[in-house]
DNA sequence: CTATTTCTGCATCGATCGATGCAGAAGGGT
DNA sequence: ACCCTTCTGCATCGATCGATGCAGAAATAG
């Protein structure tokens, strides 16, 4: 089978899509989805509304692909927390890519999963669900991670893994909030290990 | 001294000025700053935009009298918060009220305080700032709060009331953010009972 | 070279954004 | 009754919203 990918033919695009995906990614993060116009967008990414449309569809398109690459750059922490071996290194781990990705020096505060469509109008519902679902999807995995640390024994048998999922994600988002909100990293991060002290909470 | 309001002259409001920006909340703490319209908002208010204009000023004062409206309806259960006399009952009346006022059966899920505008584009940074000093404010008061329980003997003296209270106000957030997504009263409430049970956190 | 395909710059679309001007209606004070 | 003040309905403002049409530029395939 043929892997090599084919050459399209015809005039070859004048930017980096991956670039401009990031730029777009920066945008919606600071700003939210309604927040971002059109005109924001284009000028950060560097190209003009045509070439977007022809490049990622539309605006919603535009923010489920910067979505994507949010779950797999800025937000990738939460894949590699999973894997820790022990829930409280899971939890750990959570929690210190929370903080760092939502106080990071050069960059938006805040976490694009929450803020960038919380509470829309009609027109930017699309956007809403999307993030009510990656938050969920968040909150699932966490809970699966849970469910095995209790089967493995490192949870306590009475341990409802549901309800710590919703604990653990209640605390990041409230990271989340206070840092779009200008709270320092340093802040944060005490007060996530104040909250790791005890655990699991029970 | 006369306390008496005077009676202005001339034509008399046609409408209660009250039940409209009752109307008007609603609409920001469903919708947020931005996806809340002008059209959208008025229609709900039941009156046209120049009544609008002549009585609130403009959108930006429009939701700086709804916030209030809130501060002094719907999350007027943290005032009645701090007023507990020991620090666990704080907690608990705070995560309480929380919870009901985010989950609201007949209502706009979340909180106006957060999702109103937690990030935004230019033209609503009025609406934001406002939020971040509304959310800075109920901080500082849990905090001192805290700050008297260890005086008085209510917290332990290692207590860090500050610390503590970006811990408290993390979770109200968190349960916020998930009462927007939809998550069910119940199961927050338990979550948050979960989280009380150890107390304070050390 | 020519032919073909794709991309880009410019202009612009209808809709909606927040915000006003104006004239007449509606109620008060005297 | 009258006058005077305020409020309201209608029309509309310029700006911006997201989204396209079109023609020419640019690059590959043959």
């Amino acid at each position: 089978m043929e892997t090599r990918q084919r050459r399209p033919t015809g005039r070859p695009r004048g930017f980096d899509a991956d670039e401009a995906l990031e730029r777009a990614l920066l945008v919606f993060w600071e700003r939210g989805y309604e927040g971002a116009s059109l005109a924001n967008l284009t000028d950060a990414m560097g190209i003009s509304t045509t070439s977007m449309y022809a490049t990622f569809g539309n605006k919603e398109e535009l923010f489920r692909k910067a979505l994507e690459r949010y779950t797999e750059g800025p937000s990738a922490y939460l894949a590699r927390a999973l894997d820790e071996p022990t829930a409280l290194g899971v939890v750990t781990a959570i929690f210190a890519g929370t903080v760092r990705t939502t106080t990071r020096p050069a960059g938006p505060n805040g976490c694009l999963g929450v803020q960038g469509a919380l509470a829309t109008g009609d027109s930017s519902r699309g956007a809403r669900d999307l993030l009510v679902a990656w938050r969920d999807s968040g909150y699932s995995r966490i809970r699966e991670r849970f469910e095995r640390a209790v089967d493995d024994g490192d949870l306590p048998p009475e341990t409802d893994p549901a309800l710590l999922a919703r604990y653990v994600t209640a605390l990041a988002y409230g990271i989340a909030v206070q840092a779009a909100g200008g709270v320092g990293r340093d802040e944060l991060q005490d007060m996530a290990d104040l909250a790791l002290r005890d655990w699991p909470p029970r």
